[in-house]
DNA sequence: CGCAGTCTTGAATTGTGTCAATGTTTGTGG
DNA sequence: CCACAAACATTGACACAATTCAAGACTGCG
């Protein structure tokens, strides 16, 4: 069966029928390839399609009257995202490469189409979109709420958790393809105070970096401090309706 | 018809057929009411239904290692709230009523049979938490990136336009039933900055304040000020599947 | 009427931003 | 493979926005 970014994560969550998964399979359209710094989509532009992370980091941002920018989200393999243009043929955010990557399209009357047609997969869907809030709300928390340390030790659990889910195995250290540009504009801080805070965390000897690989030391000491929950986990299923 | 929280608000953005509504209202269950300062939902408590809101207003929140509360979204008649619950049985934040209120029951099961039964309201759904999400984005952009005057002023435009999707007419004056504390622990400040701002903002005249009344008196200028965008129009539905 | 919860204001402190200069990496073309 | 430019990281000095602490004035409710 051909391989398709959608089947991979529905499939993270659910045993998936042969019926379900031909419908996604008609659903997706080809793959794109992004370099490194591509915009997928922009802020404004017109948008009738979601895409599938395939391969590779994006994130998500918007632009202020200020000329500040925020960075909402960053995006995996796996993911779903330009979700904005199921509510408005305009999208809501720039959507961003941040390493090379392969995007699946999947048109939106597509989309309505398999929510006929498989139910099951409308209601996943559904709760992948209620998790993503979550997502949200948790990251809304962190950077109202908490100093810039916090902030960033969160973002860095917050990755590494994520990395964890593809990755079997235990991990402890990751490469950053960031800048602290890229991490200031997600954290809400400039990045000059974004590389005060990383030595710091250096020097109290928590984090390591060795170029752009960072290896989180004690990981403990950053939940405690953060209060950091994983919620890449399960998604409960149990009420969802039968396969068709 | 019996009145119903989710057909009003559905509504608004479909005409329902006739078996949609029934669907519906198989799958709403008994109301319930709510004093000002009751709790609906408690995060990390057990919860199997969404709930809509039927009058009144409610707050979702969640609290920090460090002791804070960080309000993540008001909630207003209409509103489908508690969806983290479609996502896992333990609630993610807190629902808390501002005002005396009237929330409608939505198991999580029926909700789950109501996909199955009517994908046309499955779709809508999901546009619809589709656009909670960029409402939370826009959040997170004010907060990350805005000083405390703009926050504020767009927490009050937000207030606005939300009320007016409502109330019919113009409206550029409203009852804010939030304590200055509330407003603090929603915009990320503390409440001594947040009554600062607010008295700056009405020396300055664009705003008005008579008791608990809010007046705007110069709206163009907070838009100007802080790039508001109202979000709460149309939702597009030319993807949907068609009714059953 | 009195009390508890709010709102308001001032003064001192702290965290983060701004500005500016220098060092370090990365990638590109010769 | 080297030279160079551009992007990125690092650091210091200073400015400023927001917090903290504290005290007093409202307001609404039992």
């Amino acid at each position: 069966m051909q391989l398709s970014g959608l089947i991979a994560r529905l499939g993270r969550h659910l045993d998936l029928t042969d019926a379900e998964r031909e419908a996604i399979l008609h659903a997706e359209r080809g793959e794109r390839r992004l370099r490194a710094g591509d915009v997928l989509v922009a802020e404004g532009g017109e948008s009738h399609a979601l895409y599938v992370v395939r391969q590779g980091w994006l994130h998500s941002s918007t632009k202020l009257v200020t000329g500040g920018r925020q960075i909402l989200r960053f995006h995996y393999a796996g993911d779903l995202i330009g979700t904005s243009s199921m509510a408005w043929s305009q999208a809501a955010a720039t959507l961003t490469a941040i390493s090379d990557c392969i995007v699946i399209d999947l048109p939106k009357t597509e989309l309505g189409l398999l929510f006929r047609a498989q139910p099951r997969i409308a209601g996943l869907l559904y709760a992948i979109a209620a998790a993503e809030n979550v997502a949200m709300s948790d990251r809304l928390t962190t950077i109202g709420r908490m100093g810039a340390s916090e902030r960033l030790s969160t973002l860095l659990l917050d990755i590494m958790a994520r990395l964890r889910v593809t990755a079997g195995g235990i991990v402890d250290s990751f490469d950053l393809p960031l800048t602290q540009t890229d991490i200031g504009d997600a954290l809400g801080l400039t990045k000059v105070h974004v590389n005060r805070t990383i030595r710091a965390l250096e020097k109290s000897g928590v984090i390591e970096r060795t170029g752009r690989r960072v290896r989180i030391v004690d990981e403990a000491a950053l939940v405690a401090a953060t209060g950091f929950t994983d919620r890449y986990g399960e998604i409960e299923t149990a009420w969802l309706p039968p396969a068709i």
